[in-house]
DNA sequence: CGGCTTACCTAGTACCTACTAAGTAATTAA
DNA sequence: TTAATTACTTAGTAGGTACTAGGTAAGCCG
C-alpha cells in the first residue's frame, strides 16, 4: 500500500539562480561550522531542496567548497578594484597606481562590512592547514599569490624588506580580524587597523 | 549461537595515565580536523580503546574538548614562566619583572618547537568564533585575559596606547603563525617574528 | 501541440555519529 | 581472602553521513 506522491510546492529555479542561492547558504554555514562540520542536509534545507536535488547542482561536497571559494575570489577582486577606482588588471601592475596602504585600507573597510565572509575565510584558513583538507592547495597557492601581489606594491628598497613587510601586513590584518570577530562590541576593525598600519608603515 | 567472548590484549591503565594519553591523541586529531570534524571513534582507536571505554574517562565529547584546553593552559603558563626563569605568579605582576618583548620572544620560540599545538589553537580559535561552539566562551575569556595581561607589561605612556600595542602584538603573532604553519619550508617563525617586533616596538 | 531538456524528486545503500545500559574482570583495600 | 572499586567491555539506540539509481514533471523550442 503505497502512499501517493505528495505534490510539493517547491520553486523550480533556473540553474544559475539556484547555484547562487546554494553558494550563499553554504558560505553562511561554513562560517558557522567549518567545512568538516558542514552537512549537505543543512545546505539542502537552507535552499528548500532535498539532498539529491542539491547534489544535482554541485556534484559533491568537495565541489561545493571549491565553488564557494572560486565565487568569493571572483567577486572580491572585482569589488576591491571598483572601490579603488581602478581596473582589476592594473591593481597589481608595476606602475604606481595605488599604494599598499591604500589597498589595505580598502580591504579592511570592505571586510568590516561583511563579517560573515571574513569568518568564512578565517575558519577555512585554519582548517585547511591540514594537508588532507580539500582546500589545502587552494589556500597554499592563495597565500603565495597574495604575498607576491602585496610585496610588489609594498614601499621599501630591498626586495627582501618588501616581502617581509607584505607578510607582516597580512598577518596583522588576519590577526586583528579574528579579535574583531570574537568581540565585535569591543573592537573597531577599521580603527584598529589604521593604528596598526601607522606603526607598520612608519617612516615611509 | 553466540560467538564466545574474545580475550582482548588491552593494557588496563590507571585513570590518570589513560587520561593523559587521551588528551594527547585528541590534541593531535583536533589540530587535523577541528572539533566539529573530531570523532570519538578516532580518539578511541588512537588509544586502543572502545568508544564507551573512552567515554568512561571523559563523559562526553564536549568535556573532552574542555579537558584538552585546560591541560594546555596549565602546561603552557608553567613552561613559559620556567623558560623566563620567573615564578608563574610574578609573570604578570606590576613590578618590571620581564618586558613584553621578552615574553613574546619566549612564546614564539617555544611555539616554533611545537607546530601541532599551535595548529590546534589556530583551528579552534577560528572554529570557536561561532557562538554555538563549545569553546566559544573559553576563547572569548582567553582573548580578554591575554589582552589584559600583555597590556599590563606593555611599554608606553597611556593606557589606551598600551592596550592597542598588546592587541597588535597578539594579532601579529597569530597571523605569522598561520603563514608559518601553511608553509613551514618557506618561513622561519622566530626570524619573522623578530623582524615584525623590531617594527612594532620601534622607538621604545 | 509534441518532444526534449533538466530541475528536482523518492527510495535506498552502506556507513558513521555520540551516547546508554549493563555486565565482566583486574586491581586495591580491609 | 574476601569485598569494594573501577577500567573497560559488548550490545544496542536513535539518528546522521554523503552519495547513487532511477523516475517524474515543469518548462522551453519546434
Amino acid at each position: 500500500m503505497k502512499t501517493p506522491p505528495i505534490r510539493r510546492e517547491r520553486a523550480r529555479l533556473p540553474a544559475a539562480e539556484r547555484r547562487r542561492q546554494i553558494i550563499e547558504v553554504t558560505t553562511r554555514l561554513i562560517a558557522e561550522r567549518g567545512f568538516w562540520g558542514l552537512s549537505m542536509q543543512d545546505v539542502a534545507d537552507g535552499c528548500a531542496l532535498t539532498v539529491p536535488g542539491l547534489l544535482h547542482h554541485v556534484g559533491s561536497k568537495d565541489n561545493l567548497l571549491v565553488a564557494v571559494l572560486e565565487h568569493r575570489d571572483e567577486t572580491d577582486t572585482r569589488t576591491l578594484a571598483a572601490e579603488l577606482g581602478v581596473a582589476a588588471e592594473e591593481l597589481w601592475g608595476e606602475g604606481p597606481g595605488v599604494t599598499l596602504r591604500q589597498v589595505c585600507s580598502a580591504l579592511v573597510r570592505r571586510n568590516a562590512a561583511q563579517p560573515e565572509i571574513v569568518r568564512l575565510f578565517a575558519v577555512l584558513e585554519a582548517e585547511s592547514l591540514a594537508p588532507g583538507h580539500p582546500a589545502y592547495r587552494y589556500f597554499k597557492l592563495r597565500q603565495r599569490r597574495t604575498l607576491e601581489m602585496l610585496s610588489r606594491i609594498a614601499p621599501g628598497s630591498g626586495e627582501a624588506a618588501r616581502w617581509a613587510l607584505a607578510g607582516q601586513v597580512i598577518a596583522m590584518m588576519d590577526g586583528l580580524q579574528i579579535q574583531w570577530l570574537r568581540d565585535r562590541a569591543a573592537i573597531d576593525l577599521v580603527e584598529s587597523w589604521e593604528a596598526a598600519a601607522d606603526r607598520l608603515f612608519a617612516g615611509r
